[in-house]
DNA sequence: GTCTATATCGCGATAGAC
DNA sequence: GTCTATCGCGATATAGAC
């Protein structure tokens, strides 16, 4: 119990992850995976300030490389290929560890608290992002918009990545992406 | 107590509103909300799931709207100028009451629970646009897409429209969509 | 760590609408 | 008479204060 401090954040995500996949959010306390991770509730709390947390880890972290990335792109690019730059320079942090994302996912998507909280995510990534393109040369409204819009490529790529597209992340990424333009120069209008 | 029966759950939305407004979503208890509201808090709980959805009212009958409003789109239109389309047809039921919508909007931005919540409602619209569109002739992959670029652009629109813009909704709606167009038709790649 | 507020839900009883 | 809304009471668990 000397070495296990450190690591008791990680107990508690591993825990959590177990117990929800398992019997389902709903039907955990926070205390039983406190318990299962070998402190106690109150401990619980002082690592995740609520019960979905604990599945959104290092989620700040990958925020903020991406926005490092995108805002490293090259100067030129326009919005979107910007963003696809970006996006892709960081695509490792994204592919690793598949199989645990994919029961991640599961969870989340079978849990409407949790998928609020993915939700919420993801719109703090859009608002970063949106701020790294307006530091770019874009202009304050198109950043929002094309924020908006890379978001969901990237969203559409993770998540045929995660239902087992045998496809490479970055494949899927750049396809999406390709779409999005093909949106626009759809004829009529 | 008699003809009271009826609008319950509109005196419900409306005290929640009120307090919330007051002292915050935070410092306003189920209880107080219920006792404005002339009712017990149990009562409460049965109108509503939690002390958040009461800020969502009519959201289904919105999103319902909608739908329909894209799938009576002209046939040939593309995804992006269909949804559109059915925005502007509803626009009405988006327009209305701006006062009451300004200070639930400012209630909702200051309160991260709520915006989440907001956020699965828009989530939810996403998903009911990605079908719509896809019942027209636009490929799933590309339906999914074009939705939330759609919906990204409408969030812009009503996010202007709330903080006061003298344009119309119609305007706004209608400008957003052409940023949208701009974004990709920008030069290189 | 302990204590507490309170969100949320289950159950049985009641009262008025149909 | 059912049916439905409400009440009143009680239980559990989340979350925050001290």
């Amino acid at each position: 119990m000397v070495g296990s401090r450190k690591d008791v954040r990680l107990r508690l995500q591993r825990a959590a992850l177990e117990l929800y996949a398992e019997r389902g959010f709903d039907r955990t306390t926070a205390a039983d995976i406190a318990a299962l991770a070998g402190v106690t509730e109150r401990t619980y709390f002082r690592h995740f300030p609520d019960k979905r947390e604990v599945l959104f880890g290092g989620e700040a972290e990958l925020r903020t490389a991406v926005v490092d990335a995108v805002l490293s792109a090259p100067a030129g690019l326009p919005p979107l290929p910007a963003l696809l730059d970006g996006f892709l320079s960081v695509a490792p942090m994204f592919e690793c560890e598949r199989a645990v994302k994919e029961v991640r996912h599961r969870i989340v998507s079978s849990t409407p608290e949790l998928q609020e909280r993915e939700l919420m995510k993801l719109a703090r990534l859009t608002d970063a992002l949106t701020e790294a393109l307006e530091q770019r040369t874009t202009s304050p409204g198109l950043a929002s918009l094309a924020a908006a819009c890379g978001t969901a490529a990237l969203t559409r790529a993770r998540l045929q990545w995660l239902a087992g597209s045998q496809l490479e992340y970055a494949t899927l990424l750049t396809d999406a992406f390709a779409e999005l333009g093909l949106l626009v120069a759809s004829p009529g209008i």
